[in-house]
DNA sequence: CATGAATGAGTCTTCATTCAT
DNA sequence: AATGAATGAAGACTCATTCAT
């Protein structure tokens, strides 16, 4: 897997190794996978070029082939960066929250709406991909490796929490999954906050699994609004 | 809005003005957009060309240019065809369902999978509209504008059908809009086929409406195999 | 094969259909093989662009991936236009001179050093597929296939003149045919002349077979200054 | 002139002072040359790059220019070598085989044929050369340098050797000469074998100068067979 | 109205050359 | 001396758009 760079390493001050002359390769490549993804949220999947690409990351446009091989190469590899980060996310929450289903799931959920994987730019950059998922195998193979796991693991939770008769684990999955992917969108279209799309997907497993969520009480609290807006550039 | 013209208009017979040298313009414009709904499946928001389209619906290639002023404005018209499609098709199922709150969501979100509204290939242009809607502003205005007529009706019966302390009408309508839209993503992926993409949809809202939508009787008859399958080229 | 144009065919006066809007496809091939020619004798095989052959033939860049798939594909027709058009040459020669085996290799030998066949332009674009044989399947394929029937025609009519105890006609023919090409090399180099080439060509014959050629008198008679010059633009 | 080093000085053991990081600047330069040779044999002048030559020599691709100021200056001196190398092998065969003009005759063709002069790659890329020299002028002074100087030896051997009325022996000289170039293309694109060029070329002389090569003896002995083959990798 | 050849701007890609290390 | 990342010029190819027929 890539090693991770923050996606705001953007070039301020010549930092030691991080833009001029010389740079270790796997430096030179997260740096541009974070250019990619911005330039995806800035001009989107059709419009991107590689010289784009190469201007946000305050590089030459020649050097975008040498790390590449080619266009195609690089996009793939700013969906594994995002397949992998998400998946890695959202196990370590789970992990983090101990054994209780209940728990567990929420983790899950609000891994979903983590600052560092739902930002504008990384939704932008995972809209991008879907929209060109249905006409290239290899998005769609990448893409649903990612929803394949974490449905696997959402089912399994729901299994060990719903216990009425005619409860539907799977079905029951796919309802949270898909709204947590459609939220995502809703955020990304501006139409609600991070912030607000997590709530709602908090309250909604209230109403999945009345039981184990009590009304009213898995929200987390909402951030000071400076803060939020400062992510919004990211 | 454009006059409808079934999306398997496609080239077999020469039917009556349908093509050869000469045809009505709106007819001509129609069997262009459904031609490039196809061709968003078939080659990506991405990849689509002028050429594609014009193949697709088996005229010359420079044909479309005649019809539309540019291969943009095409665009713009085909989401506005889709966008007043969806408005008109889930108003009318409303309408239809008579003046219980209950019955028109369930009416509305039935209307969402719709054998016509919920094809494979209208799901992929959907899908890479969304994609870029991002970085279009005029893409991200029409997305909006359908989800914001469809939100608010949404809100309207959530609020007519919610009534517990602590119930926010909002969230609701947000989730159940989300769902659906995440929903039609994992039937485009092949996830799930549109008929459990609905029975999902009409399942959660037992969930969110438990007193409403008493367990286990809102969902549609499956339909027969054959039929199934018979759409799935569309 | 490809319908013959003079190589001469260069867009002075817009003559009805040679260039300018519209000209149907076999022509515009022809001409853009010719200015393929031309290019490849101005700027050589390896810095020939797709640029120098559209200017060359009085058109738009663009122009040439619109009648030949690659730059590849253009190379590669040209080589076949020269290789017929040598083959159907000497071919031909062959044919008008007769059924003596002497009159045929002489008249083999002559049309090798036709002013259509061996201008400068030629025998330049014929250098330059040579030098680019050796790492191009190709092109080998194609010139071993050229040489491979001449090679044979040779050797029938050696067969046929020599006589003498250990003559070999296979040799025979070699030395012949290679010397042929060793003198075009020198006319491309500007060592002799065209005319000079065949004069040298045609004495060897006498060498080779005494008894057939009678010293002196197989050498056509040399044109006029004036008319040599001419073509040397071509 | 350039030191001479074998052709098979590829990189198998790090011999002393052959590569690793410091070498003398005239054996990087001919270790150069020889990977340039390789490499046009292997990709064509067209092909060729200066990366190809550096990892033909085992070295890294920055080298290059460190070696010779550009690209164009490698391979002139690529050309400059075969040429010394060309003119200096007849120049010593003719020597060596003292003052009979047929001997030395003899002699010089015999060298063309040469196993280091006219190995597989050596040809290739020669004819890289020739094939680039109409659009080069400094190719083709260089060519044409190489050819004078042949040329003028074998019209002094011609003229020598030649008695008869009307014999001319510029012609004789140009025809012998043509011929050699002409099998060493035949070679190169395999129709022959070098052995096989080597006796069509040295049965020519006797149909030329019956009386000085009496027929059936200047043919050198064949080689083993093993031997041959061996030198097929140069 | 329709066709399809022609145009030319824009993009990806290659590669000679430079230069910090 | 040697390395290999970086630069940037140049070229092949695509494709929206125009327009003669």
């Amino acid at each position: 897997m890539l090693e991770r760079v923050s996606a705001t390493a953007k070039p301020k001050k010549p930092e030691p190794g991080s833009r001029g002359r010389k740079a270790p390769k796997p430096l030179r490549r997260s740096q541009l996978i974070m250019a990619t993804i911005a330039a995806l949220a800035r001009k989107g999947y059709a419009s991107i070029t590689m010289a784009d690409v190469a201007e946000g990351a305050g590089l030459s446009h020649g050097i975008v082939n040498f790390h590449f091989d080619s266009k195609d190469e690089l996009l793939v590899e700013t969906l594994r960066f995002l397949s992998d980060e998400y998946r890695d996310n959202w196990q370590a929450e789970q992990e983090k929250a101990g054994q209780d289903p209940a728990s567990r799931l929420a983790a899950i959920i609000r891994a979903d709406f983590n600052r560092i994987i739902c930002s504008p730019k990384k939704l932008a950059a995972w809209c991008a991909f879907w929209g060109e998922a249905k006409s290239r195998p290899t998005y769609q193979k990448m893409c649903g490796a990612r929803d394949e796991t974490y449905h696997r693991a959402l089912v399994d939770l729901c299994q060990a929490l719903g216990g009425k008769r005619g409860f539907n684990a799977k079905a029951t999955a796919h309802a949270i999954g898909s709204m947590t992917e459609g939220l995502w969108m809703r955020i990304m279209m501006n139409s609600i906050s991070r912030q607000e799309g997590e709530i709602i997907a908090l309250k909604s497993l209230e109403a999945f699994f009345p039981t184990h969520f009590p009304t009213g009480h898995s929200a987390a609290p909402v951030k000071k609004k400076k803060a939020a807006e400062e992510e919004t550039k990211k």
